[in-house]
DNA sequence: TAGCAGGTATACGTATTTGAATAGGTGGTT
DNA sequence: AACCACCTATTCAAATACGTATACCTGCTA
């Protein structure tokens, strides 16, 4: 039995057709159509019902399907118990982070890093949404709630403050919020509900008139600039927005709210000596920016 | 990552080397080497020592080991899962069986088996040491002994009864026993330790001098020939034994013990309606002969 | 010490597997 | 109704992986 078709299985059944599963696994379509076909004349069996829309598992198939989903997860275990073994100071480390520390702050840092570790390559995904840990989609993630999952370790790096901006033009147009009553009057800039924390959000929002809120987003890029734009008021992370020239703070800190910043990793990849420097770094630069984070400098 | 790899890596784990790794898994050494050597690289570690006199596995490869065992026990249910699910009535079915029932009676009662079946094909598989059912060695096996793994299912279909024969030769020349001492002054053919029941091999054995213990075998029609060829007094079925004709038996039944005999298949597979009915033919098979089995006939 | 029976590593022609291209089907949208 | 986006199935040339043959190493035995 060919253990690749297994891995096959898992992805037809989690994506919903070949093609998908394919680019998911980084072949063809026809060659996970043949090997899936492979396998089901091997097992006597047929996994999946083929329609035009794509792929469904059989009875059969499903009662296959937890035990493919076991073997993957053994895999995945291999490979972070192999990543953890390597003692060696070279290679990738992926970390993943929101655009505010991956954009504005991470690139910074890393000059100096690289001067320090020139054997090892930094790979930045940046992504909004959370990424899986336990998948290796990245070796560290850089993350604004604790973790919750199993098996990661994780550490409170500091805190990112929030507050509420404006552009200079859109103040001259459309006057300055005296107190927090006044953004009644106002329109706001804000973050899409699946990408933040959906009750700070709704909270912020329930500030402004629900028919003045004219613009969401899921990138925080796109919100900075959308608010130098003068489309409204937004909540921006301090420690950008107080770099650019044409934004003004809005009621002071009256409208803060900070968010945790964690520094998560695997408790199996951080043996890794590779992971755990970079690791260590990143905790090292985030406790050094820890001010300009709070939004006090 | 290729999952045929981490195959590769249990049977080169367990057999200790490429060469006899590719025998069990039916390719070239090449082939497991280089596999082997693609998923050391992709994992960046080195899971195995290489010497001349095979391979063994590092602390690394060692961490790996029991998660890709893992997955060759999922590997495992879905076959066992899938032979379960196929309710046709074709196909092949791997009977294991001790040398004494496979030869001399089931070959017999396969004739009106084949006739009522015609699309289901019988693999004998002749083996005194127990087979693994779970790892699919067998679909259904015989045993002399109750079976204690778990997730079997067995069903007791008989007594198969022992009794001391010797040729008419022998007798002529060594002189009848009257009485158990006597055989003090007899030889004996008898099992290998390692194949049968070792205390009832020993309780005979300790009925004749040490020194005339002559002949063992893990062959049990050997044991059968070995008699009839005037070698000494030997413990045979006495389903057959009573039907060679220059055996005779000793003792009468003074001697005689039984073994049970059970029918055993995999819990999931016997769910398949081929392996079922082949279980349930042998069933009533063994019940049409339990008289010949017990030798009261 | 020679010969043998194991083993790994390597070279190379062949056979298999693969992916690009494409035909053909289906449902949703304009 | 026509188009588009998505899917599967098939074809065929090209890339890949494979097995055979072989070199070479090591430990055992005569």
């Amino acid at each position: 039995m060919d253990w690749r078709a297994l891995q096959d299985v898992v992805a037809v059944a989690e994506t919903g057709s070949l093609s998908a599963a394919a680019r998911r696994l980084n072949v063809s379509q026809p060659t996970v159509g043949r090997r899936i076909e492979q396998l089901e004349h091997r097992l006597g069996a047929v996994l999946f019902n083929r329609t035009a829309q794509g792929l469904s598992l059989t009875k059969v198939g499903e009662s296959i399907l937890s035990h493919a989903k076991s073997m993957e997860e053994e895999a995945l275990a291999i490979e972070r118990a192999a990543t953890g073994a390597n003692q060696q100071l070279q290679g990738n480390v992926r970390i993943s982070l929101v655009e505010d520390l991956g954009i504005y702050w991470l690139p910074k840092k890393l000059g100096e890093f690289h001067e320090q570790y020139p054997q090892l390559v930094i790979e930045v995904h940046i992504d909004n949404q959370n990424v899986n840990l336990l998948r290796r989609e990245a070796d560290i993630a850089v993350r604004l709630a604790r973790p919750d999952q199993a098996d990661l370790i994780c550490r409170k790096v500091g805190e990112l403050n929030f507050g509420l901006y404006a552009s200079q033009s859109y103040l001259d147009k459309h006057g300055v919020p005296e107190k927090p009553q006044d953004l009644k009057e106002h329109y706001h800039v804000g973050f899409e509900m699946e990408t933040g924390p959906v009750s700070e959000i709704k909270k912020l929002e329930s500030l402004f008139h629900e028919d003045h809120i004219r613009h969401r987003s899921n990138s925080h890029m796109e919100i900075v600039e959308a608010t130098n734009a003068g489309l409204g008021c937004g909540a921006l992370c301090c420690f950008i927005a107080d770099q650019q020239p044409n934004l003004r703070r809005v009621l002071n800190n009256k409208l803060d709210h900070a968010r945790e910043i964690w520094l998560v990793t695997h408790a199996e990849i951080n043996n890794s000596a590779r992971i755990r420097t970079v690791y260590d770094f990143l905790g090292k630069a985030f406790e050094e920016d820890s001010k300009r984070f709070k939004g006090q400098e």
